[in-house]
DNA sequence: TGTACATCAGTGAACGCGCGTTCACTGATGTAC
DNA sequence: TGTACATCAGTGAACGCGCGTTCACTGATGTAC
């Protein structure tokens, strides 16, 4: 079986084939993948282990249960994300909006180069003992809250005013609800025949630029 | 069961108990019911007829199978959603600016009202044979687009320049965005500590206001 | 270097569950005459 | 008004399926001496 073959564990590590070697990270790869194809419904734990190789009782040595697996995974995806932000930072340099654009724009390629993991990450039904991913969605979303403060121009762990929290939320909403529109397929409503992926680039950098521009000069009138 | 008795056909019908009734009907509304407590994951076809107090086969005489059912309750919600949106509109009254906002607080509320209903509506996998359910979503969606149009003073049916498609798509977008947030419990993270009810009330119409502002006045620099 | 043994990691059969759908049936309805 | 009968609407048992989890087991590893 394909899947299995890919999942196997590489021959340079001379483990036998009855230990797997890497089934813990093999688990979660195959969780992605599985997610990506059939999103968050869609998932498994059976076959996460048939895509792995492994029988069905194997994960859980790992992950106790498909609760844990799945949380393991959000907890990565979330870090993922902040990573996505962080490169939108790096990539916008020293100019504040370009840098709250840019890290919209890694939002949305993040969701969409992820549709499984991004499905995850915002499921309702998280218990609330998951301290790693809650800590992981924090930090992603801390770096969206400074690109903010970055726009007005306020030091780090300043307050919000009410103006300032409205930007921040409309401009999660914005790039959260273009992910969504995108991944459910609702964009190809307005997509020409240049297809999705050209259409996300073409559409997406300006509609952000053209919105934080509409909140700063909504400030200052 | 208290399910069972609240959809049982009225006495004043005079059916025996044989023949439900009104089953068509309360199949819809058990579904909508379903949806609304597990969301579109937690939907099963033996769980409405149960809560119809019918048996598991007696929906396929109204709805073929349990995509049939779906299909049915999402072109209903789509109407639905276009019902919210032309309330909002009458709310706006002359004003284009604020008739786009009042349409946009029609969409989360009717989002927020109906959570069911909404991750329904725009999940993937629609079978392109739905002629009902995409009529019901065009018709929604042509709404917001004239009332982008009454933004830039455009006649019906115009078409729409590449500005004017950014700011259809990102008001879309936060909207479609806040909404899924707030379903998804995302914005317990900046409420404080009166509810989510009162703070989506508080925040949400002076959030799109100020998007909008910052639309219009970004076209004229 | 060799051997005993505790620990680790995965097996595979089994469990009980709820699911969607099918189907021969039957109770009720309503129409034709 | 009464009766035969076709049609409609729901029954309930049965089917096969895939699921998550459990558990006694066993093969491999690696450590102590």
């Amino acid at each position: 079986m394909k899947q299995k073959e890919e999942n196997a564990p590489p021959a340079a590590a001379g483990r036998s084939a009855y230990h797997h070697g890497a089934l813990r990270q093999a688990l979660i790869d195959a969780t992605e993948q599985l997610l990506a194809e059939r999103g968050v419904e869609g998932f498994s734990l059976r076959e996460v282990a048939r895509r792995s190789g492994v029988s069905p009782g194997a994960p859980a040595h790992h992950f106790g249960d498909a609760q844990g697996l799945l949380t393991t995974v959000a907890t990565l995806a979330f870090d993922g994300l902040a990573e996505a932000l962080e490169a939108g930072n790096r990539r916008g340099g020293g100019d504040p909006l370009a840098r709250l654009r840019e890290q919209g724009i890694g939002y949305v390629e993040f969701a969409l180069r992820f549709p499984g993991r991004f499905g995850l990450m915002f499921r309702k039904g998280w218990q609330q003992d998951c301290a790693g991913r809650q800590c992981s969605a924090d930090a992603a979303f801390a770096l969206l809250e400074d690109g903010v403060r970055d726009l007005y121009g306020l030091p780090r762990g300043a307050g919000l005013d009410a103006g300032q929290r409205q930007a921040l939320l409309s401009t999660w909403s914005v790039v959260h609800g273009f992910a969504h529109l995108a991944i459910d397929g609702q964009l190809d409503r307005l997509a020409g025949a240049d297809g999705r992926a050209a259409f996300m680039r073409r559409m997406l950098e300006p509609m952000l630029q053209q919105h934080l521009v509409g909140l700063v000069s909504a400030r200052q009138p």
